[in-house]
DNA sequence: GCCAACGTTGGC
DNA sequence: GCCAACGTTGGC
């Protein structure tokens, strides 16, 4: 089993959203980045944990876990010219954007923020605290896995 | 709101 | 294929 990382702004779309939807499920869809694509599709298997961090706000930080609960399949909001994610260049028959559905499985104790992470030296590999960041997906050892958990 | 960092686009 | 211009991310 792996482990993730996974951004969303909390005004747009936070943990508060996810355990609100249906089975606390619902598919992560909107993600436009190349890299994070392929890690949706080729690499996030049903019932990998992931941590969901809410990004640009007040307090950015780890919040909740949620599960990985299908794999990899096309993110239809890129075919919609309605939808916000509207890609032209997404071809249903070629689709260029995937996404995965995730489940709440419950909240952190505690934020932990950002600005905590960065002071753990164990962590100065963890993509999220490399300076300029921006990736909205991102792997997380079993290492630092166990460490944040092990904060809260 | 600012701005550094980074990804993407498109002219050449 | 290079690279300048532009757009986006996201912390602060």
């Amino acid at each position: 089993m792996n482990y993730w990382l996974m951004k969303s702004e909390p005004d747009v779309f936070g943990i508060e959203h996810l355990k609100k939807c249906p089975a606390k499920t619902e598919p992560w869809d909107g993600v436009r980045n190349y890299q994070a694509r392929n890690m949706m599709r080729d690499d996030m298997k049903k019932g990998d944990l992931v941590f969901f961090y809410h990004s640009n706000c007040k307090q950015p930080g780890i919040v909740g876990i949620m599960k990985v609960v299908r794999e990899g399949y096309p993110d239809h909001t890129a075919f919609d010219a309605k939808e916000k994610y509207f890609d032209p260049k997404s071809d249903p028959d070629n689709p260029r954007w995937y996404m995965v559905d995730v489940r709440h499985v419950r909240m952190l104790k505690r934020v932990i923020t950002l600005s905590e992470l960065k002071t753990h030296k164990q962590l100065s590999d963890f993509p999220l605290v490399r300076r300029g960041n921006r990736l909205s997906v991102m792997p997380v050892s079993k290492k630092d896995w166990d460490f944040i958990l092990a904060l809260e």
